[in-house]
DNA sequence: GATTGTCGCAATGTTAACATTGCGACAAGT
DNA sequence: ACTTGTCGCAATGTTAACATTGCGACAATC
């Protein structure tokens, strides 16, 4: 995600249940766990070899990301988007995008708008579709790197593999569509910021999460009545 | 916190880790552990009675409210808040309040509404500082709470013990200034969302925010350089 | 005297064994 | 046939011992 780049960066070893997190994170990405499949300790352990301590720790971090719920003595599962969820999930990301704009017109250097601009030129280089997701989130992890805003990054990062979640299923639906709107949205975008242009970047960014959320909201899982699904915390 | 109300409520069991972890919230609230102290794991784990794996869990979890921070093979210490932080935290406090805002003037029930009226009443009956705190915050968690949204509860939550901190470094600086405004400038609040206004209730949510942020900021700890020319969110 | 290399301690990271819990299967009773 | 009670297993929660790491103290050298 963000890699010091530039200075040398204080070389922090990283311990295994960073490792075993990253791991985990991207079998759910690659689909070795579906939504809704359970997380069982033992068997995580004894496929990457390690003892069940670091397998705890790297799914609490995962819990923390919103790629898994726990509950008391019942074990983690893959989390699933119920279309309230896909609902919350744009919402959260509209308030925290616009502050991220705001932000960035104001405290980007001129490197962090270059950094956007670049990866969201490279995004025409996808593979396959799962790389071209890679890339859109990327992107946005880009701007919010761009904020300077160590906070907003972290409440970003609390949703950001959801998002991900939610356009793995989103190309599935209809990859042409995405294939053709992303890339030149996302070019829009860095221009938009790189001319520090709060108001476009705010309109396009609110045109580019509503593009999102209309493919998957409106023809895929629409009709779901969902009564009521909270919990304290 | 929230605490079903209402309903019977799953009675499901919380684990040490859970226990620990409000334990030693409470113990940095109530000023055992100032910021910048080390938190060791053995001598929270003797001190608790527990082992070190439920500590370590804790810590993990006060980590992602932003209470501690802690770094390979180095421990945990307790959150020092710079200037900037403070910063980043009233910014961050803003986005998440205006979309808590409109949540709650298109979702939330009229449960919702009088339960923060009746926080906002409560307040004038604090018996010391540490109390008038925790009603402060109690009225913001039933505003998120009427927001109906869980997501933005949980982004709340991950700055919720920061923002607490702060109020208590804050209302040191001056008892008296705390005492005089905020209680009515709840129950002013509380009135707007009771009425589902969101025009007024944003203005005043800022200017909320606006008069803690400077009573802090101004001659608090404001000398410090910091190189930031910072917002006016 | 300042610098650099080595050593030791203290704290965290990791592991494996033990305890507890929840769920489902099976059986007995109505 | 449905309900109810008991049992057992599998998975998580907890614990304590072991391994690794980083930092500071001390000493040797220039």
């Amino acid at each position: 995600m963000t890699e010091e780049r530039g200075t040398v960066g204080p070389a922090r070893r990283r311990g295994l249940a960073d490792e075993v997190a990253d791991r985990v994170r991207e079998s759910i990405f690659g689909g070795v766990y579906a939504p809704g499949a359970q997380l069982r300790e033992v068997e995580l352990s004894r496929a990457l070899e390690v003892s069940r301590g670091p397998v705890r720790e790297a799914l609490l971090r995962l819990e923390r990301e919103g790629l898994v719920r726990s509950e008391w003595h019942r074990g983690a599962t893959v989390t699933t988007l119920s279309p309230r969820d896909v609902a919350e999930l744009d919402s959260l990301r509209g308030a925290l995008e616009e502050l991220a704009v705001r932000q960035v017109v104001d405290h980007a250097s001129e490197e962090d708008l270059d950094a956007v601009a670049e990866i969201a030129a490279r995004m025409d280089r996808a593979e396959d579709e799962h790389a071209l997701v890679r890339y859109d989130i990327a992107f946005h992890d880009a701007v919010y790197d761009a904020s300077r805003h160590q906070r907003l990054r972290e409440a970003w990062q609390a949703i950001r593999s959801q998002v991900h979640l939610f356009l793995l299923t989103r190309i599935r639906v209809s990859a042409a569509d995405y294939l053709t709107h992303i890339p030149g949205e996302h070019r829009e975008l860095a221009a938009a910021l790189s001319a520090r242009d709060a108001g476009a970047a705010l309109d396009l960014f609110a045109a580019h999460r509503r593009h999102a959320f209309d493919v998957l909201s409106g023809p895929g899982t629409a009709a779901e009545p969902e009564g009521t699904r909270d919990d304290a915390s």
